[in-house]
DNA sequence: CCCTTGACTATCT
DNA sequence: GAGATAGCCAAGG
């Protein structure tokens, strides 16, 4: 195998799976959760390395809207899989709830 | 090395 | 509150 994936990707990896179902994070939260600021626009790359399937549908903009364009298969693969987890849309928002500090425990330890 | 691109965001109008 | 602008940062040509 060839694949080499940074501290970044594996950090990102980590933060996007621990997103509790029906939840979802801003691309900037997973990146500063993973311990990299302003780095928002790579965490859509480092999921798209993903070796194996990410529930990379529970994450959305800051704004809460979909990072694709509307009426794309990806758009209607997010929306599809988060109506399956009980997240609905409203006028091109998701209605979820956002992790609670609980996340960070999750990820950076009991600590 | 310069320039463009992108599953982004914050700020201003 | 929607559109425009600037900032940000890594990857690729």
């Amino acid at each position: 195998m060839d694949e080499r994936q940074t501290p970044f990707d594996a950090a990102i990896w980590a933060v996007v799976n621990a997103i509790p179902r029906g939840q979802v994070m801003a691309y900037g939260e997973v990146a500063r959760a993973a311990g990299f600021p302003r780095h928002a626009r790579m965490v859509s790359k480092a999921m798209s390395r993903s070796p194996e399937p990410l529930p990379w549908h529970r994450v959305v903009r800051a704004d809460r809207s979909l990072a694709f364009e509307v009426g794309s298969d990806a758009f209607d693969t997010q929306r599809q899989r988060l109506a399956d987890e009980g997240v609905t849309m409203l006028n091109g928002k998701v209605i979820a709830e956002r992790p609670t500090d609980d996340l960070d425990a999750l990820i950076w330890g009991p600590e």
